[in-house]
DNA sequence: CCTTAAGTAGGTACTTGTACCTATTTACAA
DNA sequence: TTGTAAATAGGTACAAGTACCTACTTAAGG
């Protein structure tokens, strides 16, 4: 039995590194890589994969949104997510996903292979400094589940489109590439504004990269 | 003969990446590891290698301070850049401190491959991507050296411009801060965008962040 | 079954930004 | 001294963003 994955990451060298390291178990096999979440969500889309390993900072649709089609596209589908940085609010938002692996880039390369092998027995791993904090947060917060709170909440359509936004993309071609109407991205934009209490483009921006929703 | 290979990057997983795509070259070999640049310079003291693979953007000491001071212990020592982003002031620097080699990380894996073996005999190894505005700009600079002078200089009135700017102050603002006509201010950020080449307010922001003009 | 939230699409009015111009003053270098 | 770059200020035209509306469809929940 071979763990099939799929490698979304839009650093090729990164990717074929992955790769190269994946290849030397027996019992794993890259089926597939993207160099961006949309092209991680097609893949879903027309093949199947047990793993899907999703780095978290990705261009027009960041990995973490692409892990929530993924999963919805097919609910066996399972992800892994790579990040550079052990950002709460990744976290959260990744546990709260339903995702169960979250890998730091800055660990070592065997985790990567543990972490495929555990999560495709469904179990969880999480990389050792984030599941110190996980626990932590877990004890400090005394049953409250993660991911209930958050104070501002945009949808998921809506961080789609701040993502474009704050890459510099105008309405007009954040309209064209999701095959919406102006008006409707306008619309949006707006809705995104006014539940931050923004009212400049440069604030979104900020506001993007603050948030970890998109990086320089 | 052996090329004898030191990989410097923050992220181990790159790292054994790297080295994994690295060891398929019977001709090349990863004599060491540093996660950051003061490792690196203490490796370069210890030990003799014939390229040193450096990530620019590494805590403790960045990619191209370390590649200074690795290039200060034994000129003959030879680096390769890897960086994330085709950012010209990092390029600028890279190659007026006299490096040959330049790698994007979106770039293919093999690339590296080529690098080491162009650096290794004294040969310059930029990304396409790069070398084609590096080429760019030699020819609308005709015959000026490169790393000569700045390829991109904004003046220090530009500078105080693009840090308001990306501050998120409108244009009719920033002229009311530095007691200027709003003419006078949308003529500076006409300069500086055509300095830069960008057309976006997003993308002016985005630039002032990658350059550290502004922090968010 | 009804309500609500989200996504879609459209209208109108106004503000801001972008891309072209010209022109004056100052300061510094050839 | 002449030339050049930088900072200043202005004009015009069009593109894009911001702020309000309305309204339909669909999916989820009470």
């Amino acid at each position: 039995m071979v763990i099939e994955v799929v490698l979304a990451d839009d650093h090729a060298i990164v990717r074929q590194g992955l790769s190269a390291v994946i290849s030397q178990e027996q019992d794993i096999k890259v089926i597939a890589e993207a160099s961006n979440g949309k092209e991680a969500v097609d893949i879903a889309k027309k093949s199947s994969a047990d793993i899907f390993i999703v780095d978290i900072t990705m261009p027009i649709l960041n990995g973490l949104e692409a892990s929530s089609q993924i999963m919805q596209i097919n609910p066996r589908n399972k992800v892994i997510i790579l990040s550079m940085h052990d950002n709460r609010a990744f976290i959260e938002r990744a546990l709260s996903l339903g995702i169960k692996g979250y890998v730091l880039k800055d660990s070592a390369a065997d985790e990567i292979i543990q972490a495929i092998r555990a999560v495709y027995k469904d179990e969880y791993f999480l990389s050792p400094r984030i599941s110190t904090f996980v626990i932590q947060d877990y004890i400090d917060s005394k049953g409250q589940k993660i991911g209930e709170k958050k104070i501002v909440s945009l949808t998921e359509r809506e961080r789609e489109l701040l993502q474009l936004i704050a890459e510099g993309y105008t309405n007009k071609e954040v309209a064209t590439h999701l095959n919406i109407c102006l008006k409707t991205a306008l619309a949006h934009r707006n809705n995104i504004m006014q539940k931050l209490g923004i009212h400049r483009q440069a604030d979104l921006i900020r506001y993007a990269l603050k948030e970890g929703i998109t990086t320089i």
